[in-house]
DNA sequence: CTTATATAGTACTAAATTAGTCCCATAAGG
DNA sequence: CCTTATGGGACTAATTTAGTACTATATAAG
């Protein structure tokens, strides 16, 4: 079903809450009882998270976790990069691919297009976007080739 | 990693090099040789192409497949839509979703908004595109907010 | 009308991936 | 120095996906 992880999912949700109220630091705990998500796998998410500095951690006593950046500055496609490793539909799309089918294989080249495309609307939203209910339409598709038949 | 299933590589695949050489009808053998995927798989993935309409079969001694529409006519989405069952990144941004978390999540219509972007990337691009070894930049996007981070 | 070829449907097995949990180490504030 | 909170890693269970096999049905050719 083309689908994202349940981490990561819960990743966007964590720091999608994080962005729309803005009171500081949050605890693991709380943001576990404020999303109902359990606890040991919030705190696996952040951890995660944390490494590749999308929020800041804070040990010790009031400690937690925050937005490394305002959440204007952090696109979904960072947070998506960094829980599934890479953002590559098929084998031959990641960029250390080494396919033993390529030399029989007449589409990589569309598949690159076609992943280009999803990293760049994963990385046209930002987590203030998703913070905002409902916001409207954000970006268009300009199609420069006929498309004559429509998914329903 | 936000992949796609084997299955429906294979089936993008497959039909891609129904597309490429314009001979009428082509067996589950002799598209297994062509491509090197293995027969029952290939076979698997043809019947369920077959079932919504995306290839034609024939039975019989002289039988096998062939493309229902012209390459130009049949998308990549659609592929992915019949052999993944629907495109959404999200469990809540299924149409038929019930999320239980609803209540409490926020991002939804974000999450809509996303999917409607890779599907229509994905609904942009045709078999056709995909036969053609080397063809170009087919869409650019065009933003209308400010995007200020990169995926690197 | 019989036989060979090829798809249709379905059920099952095995492998790989993902989710979720737990434990111990480390850091910091009071 | 004790309590609170994150960091890292390992482990288990559950789910999903891939791949295979078997039986039924259709059709062309001799």
């Amino acid at each position: 079903m083309l689908r994202l992880s349940k981490l990561t999912d819960y990743g966007v949700l964590l720091m999608t809450h994080m962005a729309a109220s803005d009171s500081g630091t949050y605890s693991a705990v709380a943001l576990a009882e404020a999303t109902r998500v359990p606890l040991p796998t919030v705190s696996k998410v952040l951890k995660l998270l944390s490494r590749q500095r999308l929020v800041e951690s804070i040990r010790g006593p009031r400690g937690g976790y925050r937005l490394a950046r305002s959440p204007a500055r952090i696109t979904v496609g960072e947070i998506v990069r960094c829980l599934e490793g890479g953002i590559a539909l098929t084998e031959c799309s990641r960029d250390d691919a080494e396919c033993e089918q390529a030399p029989f294989c007449v589409s990589g080249n569309g598949w690159k297009r076609i992943n280009a495309a999803v990293r760049d609307a994963l990385g046209t939203i930002s987590l203030a976007d998703m913070a905002e209910p409902d916001f409207m339409p954000f970006f268009r598709l300009q199609r420069t080739i006929q498309v004559t038949e429509e998914l329903s």
